[in-house]
DNA sequence: GTCTTGTGTTACTGACCGGTAACACCACAT
DNA sequence: ATGTGGTGTTACCGGTCAGTAACACAAGAC
């Protein structure tokens, strides 16, 4: 049997080539199982190719990982980009837009938290490809978050940004460990308490100070 | 020359049993470099014996990875047994120099967030013994925490400890991905501010409501 | 004394790992 | 027709993996 029949290609006759068929193989298999826990020939036999094409395309399992991690990082970012465009001009309907993604995400029960923090668990050498890939991520997602806040006119964006990713990291890890129960609804409701607590900047309300508490805690 | 000698005794003369040894190396090379990464003859040769000792302990690296999470598990229960020595009768108070230890482990350099945790990540397969050992954990955590938060007189004590623990496991995580730069103090804040916003129950202060805000945002 | 128990040592299994060499093939361009 | 580049196939390399068999050796128990 040819290996080149039993395959996802988009339309029938036009192939989809071999170096996206391994990239999403590998996709696939680093993220549900683990990067270590998947060899190049399994990864090769998924993409319905073998080891020697994998090879053709990529240096070494290192850079391959590195570039399975780019792409993640690119689906985020389209995440990011269809936020925007749900809510031009909003930028704090973006950023609650894209927390109901997150959220979304967090109670899928076959997701396994962020690739890139996940990768960057199991490959602990600083001299690894996918480090730098995995902290240029980083930066990008909070200077990202921090604008939104600073457009909004919140108060301390940039550590806003940071508080909220933290939230997230934490949903996200817990949901692989602990369970994830609930997990999406108290994402939003911590990440809703956080952006109230740093004020919308004298937008609608008058009064001082103690103004956002109000939406931290839910009527009992 | 004999590989007994040059060994980590406490005192000269009386030896430590090798599964001390073995679970001491065991500890430190999966923490370190990760589960997958290490081998048992690196653990064994770290130990200063050998692989024919190690399987006499342990029935397979699986369950040597388990009982290195189960002895995890224990030192952590220990970092709160010392919290409730250091402050007796004052759950919150034991909590905050829990928080404060915690927040030191982050800007530790050589520290790699929390070992349950990471081995969630990096061992997914639910069949593993060890994800039994983390779920415990996890349980026990939870509710040590709610436990001391009911006793503080802490509105909705089960969910300010879920989302103190979600809060501490971002920043766990962070700190592998994206750096340690002032998490050790933003997860202290942060904490501090979850514990307000959950009001100390008519303590001290008798106005109603919106009391907590003031430390939340620290004074610009 | 002997006997037992735990340990050290060496060698081994079978499987898999990442990575490569050599060669056959096929579609396409010229 | 003749290359030519990308692909498939097979076999292989050296190394490491988890786990085991067989045997030598030591100390304590009796």
């Amino acid at each position: 049997m040819r290996a080149t029949s039993m395959l996802p290609n988009g339309e029938a006759g036009e192939r989809t080539p071999p170096r996206e068929r391994l990239l999403a193989a590998a996709r696939e298999l680093f993220y549900r199982h683990g990067i270590r826990a998947v060899g190049v020939e399994a990864i090769a036999e998924a993409a319905g190719t073998n080891k020697m094409t994998l090879y053709r395309h990529f240096p070494s399992k290192d850079e391959l990982v590195a570039e399975y991690l780019r792409q993640s990082a690119q689906e985020a970012n389209r995440c990011w980009d269809a936020c925007e465009r749900a809510h031009p001009g909003d930028p704090l309907g973006q950023v609650r837009a894209w927390l109901a993604e997150m959220a979304d995400h967090l109670t899928n029960a076959d997701r396994r938290g962020c690739a890139l923090a996940n990768a960057a668990v199991e490959l602990p050498e600083k001299t690894h490809p996918a480090r730098r890939v995995i902290e240029e991520y980083k930066i990008a997602q909070r200077q990202r978050l921090a604008h939104l806040f600073r457009s909004a006119g919140l108060r301390e964006p940039e550590m806003l940004a940071d508080e909220l990713y933290l939230l997230l990291e934490g949903a996200r890890v817990t949901a692989q460990s602990v369970g994830r129960d609930g997990l999406g609804a108290r994402l939003i409701r911590m990440g809703e308490a956080m952006i109230a607590s740093h004020g919308v900047m004298a937008a609608k309300i008058g009064m001082d100070g103690a103004l956002a508490e109000a939406s931290v805690i839910p009527p009992p």
